[in-house]
DNA sequence: CTTGCATGAGACCGATCGGTATCGTTCGGG
DNA sequence: CCCGAACGATACCGATCGGTCTCATGCAAG
């Protein structure tokens, strides 16, 4: 009835974004409606809807809207992980930039975050269950975000390389929630330099007064 | 109004919990479930039998369940307020104190609330609504917390108080974040030991190398 | 005693939830 | 060419949601 299958040949400029398959569609619309109104909040109609599709066809891809829920997180986790790595891959012995740029990629990403806040630790807030496989997963690639970052502070020679993961995985962190709660201005260029602060203390050097 | 009537006169051992008025244990077990379970997972009916009373005599204390959200969150500010007004005449003219003694209060609340979380970050998530009524009150609460840390950090002759402020704010926070996601352990002790050191980094003396 | 009122108990309402069943259409690969 | 799989639309299911209504009870002040 609608708009549909407009134009099917030629195609000339799709009938709206060049349709996807309707997996990735409904993989699409979850992401928007999760990240921007939380997941009890959003029913699997208003994902088939705005994927252009219909409830059926959500439930032959995913088992349940949990599934789809984790599977969404999963992607987004994945992001957050390749992101890193192209750090890593891009600093290839200098660990200081690869933190640096972890806390620019934080950084950057708050003013479009601002007011809706992170994935994560939105969706842990509606997952009390430490047993929920969703839960899981995100505990799973926050513990693995640690240890690489604790990593990295020890290839780059800082004192207390534990203490000094700790306490830069704490700001990003921080920055985060204080950036969905208006409570600081400029979280952004704040945590930068903070984080280079805290960096540059840290370095060898200065271990006693 | 509320200690009242306790051992109305004999009242032997009250059947249960010394059962204080209606809306008292509807407001003791909405932050009991609100604060486990999330709001949007928790029902009104719910919350009315585990307060031993009625969705009925729920509703004639509060107008809806948003506003016995509102509520909850109202009550639960003003004890962190509480407590730092508290901190404030314990220590009246150290502001190192004080902010110490905000750091120690969080990092004393980690264990309890671990893998629980932050009933601020976590109801947060849950109002995506800038304008919801307990969303404004959330954010004002925060706001006035960062004005007093801003402060607080000026009267300890902190250097760039806005800065300071900041740091620790992010720190605070991301230690909730990271003891409920599980990444970072002992959360508490390391809070600590790094808010001092912020402290004794960004006093007077060291401004220039 | 009697009046008044907050309570307790439970039926009830429309809406929406996650999830399923049915059926006609579309379309690409043998 | 045609057949089967995937898709779109829609109706439906039982459960639960927030919220309302009725009515009986208990209790304290007049």
């Amino acid at each position: 009835m609608e708009g549909g299958m407009v134009s099917t040949e030629r195609a000339g400029r799709q009938s709206r974004v060049a349709k996807l398959p309707p997996r990735e569609r409904i993989l699409d619309a979850a992401e928007e409606l999760f990240s921007r109104e939380g997941i009890k909040a959003v029913g699997v109609q208003a994902i088939a809807d705005r994927a252009e599709t219909t409830k059926m066809a959500l439930y032959r891809h995913f088992a349940t809207k949990d599934a789809l829920v984790e599977e969404w997180l999963r992607i987004v986790a994945a992001d957050y992980t390749a992101a890193f790595d192209r750090l890593e891959t891009a600093h290839p012995d200098d660990p200081r930039a690869q933190i640096l740029g972890m806390a620019r990629f934080i950084a950057d990403g708050l003013p479009a975050i601002s007011h809706r806040g992170c994935p994560f630790i939105n969706s842990i807030a509606e997952l009390p269950d430490r047993d929920h496989p969703a839960r899981q997963l995100i505990e799973a690639h926050k513990a693995g975000q640690a240890r690489r970052l604790t990593d990295q502070c020890a290839r780059a020679r800082l004192a207390d390389p534990d203490e000094a993961a700790a306490e830069i995985t704490f700001l990003l962190e921080g920055a985060q929630v204080s950036a969905q709660n208006g409570s600081i201005d400029h979280a952004g260029e704040r945590l930068m330099r903070i984080v280079e602060a805290v960096l540059d203390r840290r370095s060898a050097a200065d271990s006693a007064p």
